[in-house]
DNA sequence: CGGCCCTCTGAGCAGCCGCTTAGCCAGCCG
DNA sequence: CGGCTGGCTAAGCGGCTGCTCAGAGGGCCG
């Protein structure tokens, strides 16, 4: 009930343990699950305090306001998922093969963390006005990204793309998007996902289509 | 400041309109904005009053709950975009051409509306059970119209499309997910927003590209 | 072993929440 | 003209909110 999907059994978790101590690490681990369910201004800090089966008040001892709670949990999100989408970015020959790469990595990210995901991309408006602004131009990097990819492909000519800017954006967007809906119980697994994901932006940016019966 | 974006001045509001009453009309338009802008949970019953200019009690004159204006919203905007959608998805001889007129027409919508569209899409888990399931149903309307296309012009031979229900998802996030980020201050017009969506559902449904110079 | 510090708890504070109630007032009907 | 009706408000109810504080308990250090 209180592990997060596709965490493996007992391994401990990386966000619990970015906190630096356990209990710390628990009560962060119980408030993604207690936002994602109910947002955050929903959530209350003693529901947050019940699911990490502490009092009320621990909660101040490791973490000054519920907003740092968020704020946590946001930096820490926002920081794998964009090492997740550079580090594929590099992974390929071609320009397709690497977009194909960090498409599929980060649709499947958003997919198996669907929890934290939803947090991360729909929560951003409770941060405080600092916080908020910080996370901003952690975004931005991650946006960056993908337009790269389309500006070196298109410019190459393995790519036909008439808006870049918003072609990318559209990419990002699709991927996102998916925290919103991704359902464990559904019928699509988030390699499966991430598969699809990759052929629908190598089409939407106008890559030549691989032969029939190409990839795994 | 309490116009919805797109509307002429002066024109009756029709989400307004359809509560059959100014003042519970006036609140209507209200809650949408504060919605949209703090979330369901984090708006005040005391906010919706005071942006209509009413004290809090005059809201339960008109509406039972907090919770039924959020219905009231999320009624109409869903049948409004399924409208918008099934109207334009009938438009066009060939099936291309309607998935571009459907896509076109729903992804402008988000835009256009995005305000609306923000609370519609992202505030339906604050809905009561009933509630909830009886949006979740017109949901569905919404997701079949693009996959009866995608149904249509595989079978045809004018699309090339190896899981139906997974891209036709796609399609439909990526139109939604407009509501997420549309910036009415921004580049891009729902118009321009619209045929650019409509060209990558085309490209992700395998259809064949148009001859170079065609379009407006 | 004595003292200290760190973690955690029970109790609770001030303030805000959704919603209710009693009553005011303008407009319509006979 | 008197009385009734429906839209509206001022005041306020019980309950819950984020957060605080005094103190308990247990492990580490000298």
């Amino acid at each position: 009930m209180s592990a997060q999907a596709g965490q493996k059994q007992g391994a401990p978790d990386e966000l619990a343990a970015s906190a630096g101590h356990e209990t710390a690490g628990r009560l962060l681990l119980a408030a993604v699950e207690a936002f994602a369910e109910r947002g955050f201004h929903a959530t209350t800090t003693r529901d947050i305090a019940q699911r990490a089966g502490m009092s009320p008040a621990a909660l101040y001892i490791h973490y000054r306001t519920k907003e740092e709670l968020l704020y946590q949990i946001s930096v820490f999100g926002h920081q794998r998922a964009i090492r997740v989408l550079g580090d594929a970015s590099r992974h390929g020959v071609t320009v397709a093969d690497r977009l194909a790469a960090a498409v599929s990595a980060f649709a499947r990210w958003h997919a198996e963390h669907h929890t934290r995901a939803r947090v991360v991309q729909y929560e951003l408006t409770a941060l405080g006005e600092e916080h908020y602004a910080e996370i901003l131009t952690l975004r931005r990097r991650a946006g960056d990204i993908i337009r790269d990819l389309l500006d070196e492909g298109t410019a190459g000519g393995e790519f036909q793309v008439a808006d870049i800017r918003s072609t990318a954006r559209a990419i990002m967007s699709l991927c996102i998007d998916v925290a919103r809906w991704f359902d464990p119980a559904g019928s699509d697994s988030p390699e499966q996902l991430g598969r699809l994901y990759a052929g629908l932006a190598l089409r939407m940016a106008g890559a030549a289509e691989p032969p029939p019966g190409f990839g795994a």
